[in-house]
DNA sequence: CCACGGATTGGCT
DNA sequence: GCCAATCCGTGGA
């Protein structure tokens, strides 16, 4: 959830990535701390994030104690509620069901979407601007998949993405092989 | 529906 | 210089 501009942007998390700091050659923490990923190493609960591919940025949830680089990737979001406001931050205009789902299926939809760039990077996620929340359906049973992850060249192997089978607001992102 | 390539900045070798 | 945790438009089946 976020607060923006006296509205509310809510979308339900669906596709997320692991990545595994010094473990993981995938992992912008491989090589260790610097300016851009220092983020990552801090206490879990914050969002790191990170611009790329010369105009998009993506954002991950950091999940380690201080000083250990890991985060989650979120790679795509249901949008619940405020998806006006979404679409205009996408300049895209809302049509058919189709836009809907191109509102946030991806990682950088879906910071352009709910507005992260770079200002919000380090952001506390325990704080009332971005947040993340319990579903509201506590009998609901998402069942997951996983899959290797999507559009990196190194740490193929691993089976680090994770979202909702038959949801269809996962991102059209292909996994590599 | 699928494959391909261009856009465009900044981090790192 | 090289290339990336991406997206979108184009062109063909």
């Amino acid at each position: 959830m976020r607060r923006y501009k006296n509205h509310f942007l809510i979308g339900k998390i669906v596709e997320v990535e692991a990545y595994l700091g010094e473990q993981d050659p995938a992992s912008h923490a491989y090589n260790g701390k610097t300016k851009r990923n220092e983020v990552m190493f801090w206490n879990g609960g914050h969002l790191y994030v990170y611009f790329t591919y010369g105009m998009h940025f993506c954002s991950n949830v950091v999940t380690e104690q201080e000083g250990i680089g890991h985060a989650v990737l979120l790679r795509a979001v249901e949008p619940i509620g405020g998806l006006e406001v979404m679409a205009r931050n996408r300049h895209i205009t809302l049509r058919a069901e189709r836009d809907k789902q191109n509102l946030c299926n991806g990682p950088a939809k879906l910071c352009e979407a709910f507005a992260i760039e770079r200002e919000e990077n380090g952001v506390d996620l325990c704080g009332d601007d971005i947040w993340i929340a319990e579903e509201q359906r506590p009998n609901s049973r998402p069942s997951i998949e996983k899959s290797t992850r999507v559009g990196i060249t190194r740490g193929k192997q691993h089976q680090w993405r994770f979202f909702l089978r038959n949801n269809p607001y996962v991102s059209t992102g292909k996994p590599v092989q």
